[in-house]
DNA sequence: TCGACATATATAGAATTGATATATGGTTAA
DNA sequence: TTAACCATATATCAATTCTATATATGTCGA
């Protein structure tokens, strides 16, 4: 699922600006599976411009600067359920948290706890907001993606919770160790 | 945590041909978080050795093509631990398979618990794999980050398991509907 | 009234992906 | 047996996507 496919399938739903676009991608029940850039959205909005998939509508605001409301045509919306009948790629991570925490051994044991609990304060805060969109009228597949990015949270926000003592404890008994000029206390890690 | 950092990183834990960092990536406790693809890794490490922050040596193999042995250098072990030290930048994801379920309404009823099921049977075997490395032993952050990863596709195992046979049941429904001309049984789903 | 924030668009340069190419040896199915 | 396929190993290029930045205006609170 491109940048493309997603703009589609975002005005799919209803007509909208490439802002409107950006910020339905970052909440709701879409907010979990794929939230691009301005830098991605317009240039792919412009490419589907070009070929026809949608049409456009500029709408002045006295003063403000214009809105440019996008609508899909015929040919996008088969492009469309091409794409969506297409076998889809596997997820796609990036974590530079749990990078963080993988290499801890690294860094001084301070400030780690701090990490994990921004991170669930940021969970919980999340799931809030899901919540609170569970209860409005939606299809099928939107309460099922919702319900889905909830299960992750709750399942992530929880590990955390249950786990960091044990990655705090080793980072201060690591610590006090190499002060002391005590072997470490624990395995290297090595490509095996 | 970009390309050079997660390269910095692997190299940390020991010495490794670029072939080898990326197949590291792709299992044990380092597979959950991610996994980037040789046409970054190849750059990222030419950067690196430019840079001063690893060393190479070559190691022909009677017949075969020669490996290109990597290893962290001084510089680059404070770099990486740099790195470490700054702020995470928030995770990514980009999950193709949601965008599919999210517009299911828009597909045949057909196919979606293939679709759903092939996931699952993913997440089962990771998760053999994962639990068959967590016997290893490992720093506190490697089974920290793997047990996160556990956590992670257990929730989406059963939540899938638990909760396809209402999207399935919806896609049937709608169909049979839109064959009898029956006006659609569930709501649109707009950009509000 | 000054700074921060939301609405709205846009682009250039950097980073990353996806696809493809090369080479060899081992395994496997026709 | 021989062709197809997979694992090891490297590399590059075009397309995609991100980061950072720029512009413009209205609103809201300190």
């Amino acid at each position: 699922m491109d940048v493309k496919t997603l703009c589609l399938g975002m005005l799919s739903r209803g007509s909208a600006t490439g802002y409107e676009i950006k910020k339905q991608c970052e909440k709701g029940p879409f907010a979990y599976f794929y939230a691009p850039v301005f830098g991605s959205i317009y240039p792919a909005r412009n490419a589907l411009l070009n070929d026809g998939q949608i049409s456009v509508k500029e709408i002045g605001q006295n003063g403000k600067p214009s809105k440019k409301v996008y609508s899909i045509s015929v040919s996008g919306r088969q492009a469309l359920i091409g794409s969506l009948s297409e076998p889809p790629a596997p997820d796609r991570l990036r974590s530079g948290l749990l990078f963080i925490l993988f290499f801890r051994q690294l860094l001084p044991a301070g400030g780690i706890d701090t990490l994990i609990g921004d991170r669930i304060t940021w969970l919980r805060h999340r799931q809030a907001e899901m919540v609170f969109c569970r209860d409005m009228d939606m299809p099928a597949g939107s309460s099922f993606t919702l319900g889905y990015g909830l299960a992750v949270y709750e399942a992530v926000a929880n590990y955390l919770e249950n786990h960091s003592h044990k990655l705090v404890g080793a980072s201060l008994r690591n610590e006090a160790a190499s002060k002391n000029g005590i072997a470490k206390t624990e395995p290297e890690g090595t490509l095996s």
